[in-house]
DNA sequence: TTTGGTGCAAAACCTTTGCATTAGG
DNA sequence: CCTAATGCAAAGGTTTTGCACCAAA
């Protein structure tokens, strides 16, 4: 929750300049990289285990943790808690979500950023941030 | 997450037929009545404690939870992923949450719902639902 | 009496941390 | 070499569950 310390980001490898360059950080990020869905970090380390890469889940948790913050992935809480990560887009955006599938639209609004501003202003809240997300059935689980 | 095989509701007393009316879930509710705050089940626990009610956590967990189904109290999940339950205000609305000391205030926007109406079409999702949370520090809790 | 409610402790989860070991630079 | 990164296991925290006992109806 504290402010990191010293920012030192290195922009253009999305790496940290005092971070090392691991086989780990690697295939997380590859990972991700191929995700349309939002999916947990329990299944991120499935999935690279079922690969073949013998990953630790600290490991997992550290890598998906790191590329948060480099806003390298979108986090979001599921209904039942968990963090789920996913590829990200660029700037600040919002989530449309199938809740049968999972199926992601990026979305953003204007409208709703300035809205949240104006709120908070009024009531003299600071150091805003704001959880914006829509849930619904996509066209394809329409009939489910 | 499966819907209630029978929905045997009094919505007057707002116990189900078959419910039992026990002083730990009146205790419960009296607490939450008064709340003006989000707050986290442990914390109701802790106050119904230390009004001298012994009451168990298990109890609290349970009786939140059917309020919360029953729609007598609204839930949300902090910053943190844990559980945070409020008494309910009426029809929809939304909250900005100060993440210090909880203060809530309840607030509509018309232009988000539109919004979110107008996005989920865009992409054919139907069923929607949204939620939309605005985090900050309050006033008092600025200088914290 | 019947059967849902209670409460304790244990389990289940998810996430973070301590620490010895490995390996990147 | 130096030290960040890893991985295991253990700790932390929240929520759920099993089960014997209690009490509302």
């Amino acid at each position: 929750m504290a402010a990191r310390e010293q920012e030192t980001t290195a922009p253009e490898t999305g790496l940290g300049v005092r971070q090392r360059a691991t086989w780990q950080r690697a295939a997380v990020s590859a990972a991700v990289a191929g995700l349309q869905e939002f999916r947990s970090a329990q299944q991120v380390c499935d999935v690279l285990r079922a690969e073949g890469r013998a990953i630790g889940m600290s490991t997992v948790y550290r890598a998906l943790q790191a590329m948060a913050e480099l806003k390298q992935v979108d986090v979001l809480r599921g209904d039942d808690g968990e963090m789920l990560y996913r590829r990200c887009g660029h700037g600040h955006h919002h989530h449309l979500v199938c809740r049968v599938c999972g199926a992601t639209v990026e979305v953003t609004g204007e409208a709703v950023e300035r809205w949240a501003d104006r709120v908070a202003e009024k009531h003299h809240y600071t150091d805003i941030s704001h959880s914006v997300e829509i849930f619904g059935r996509c066209a394809d689980c329409a009939g489910s």
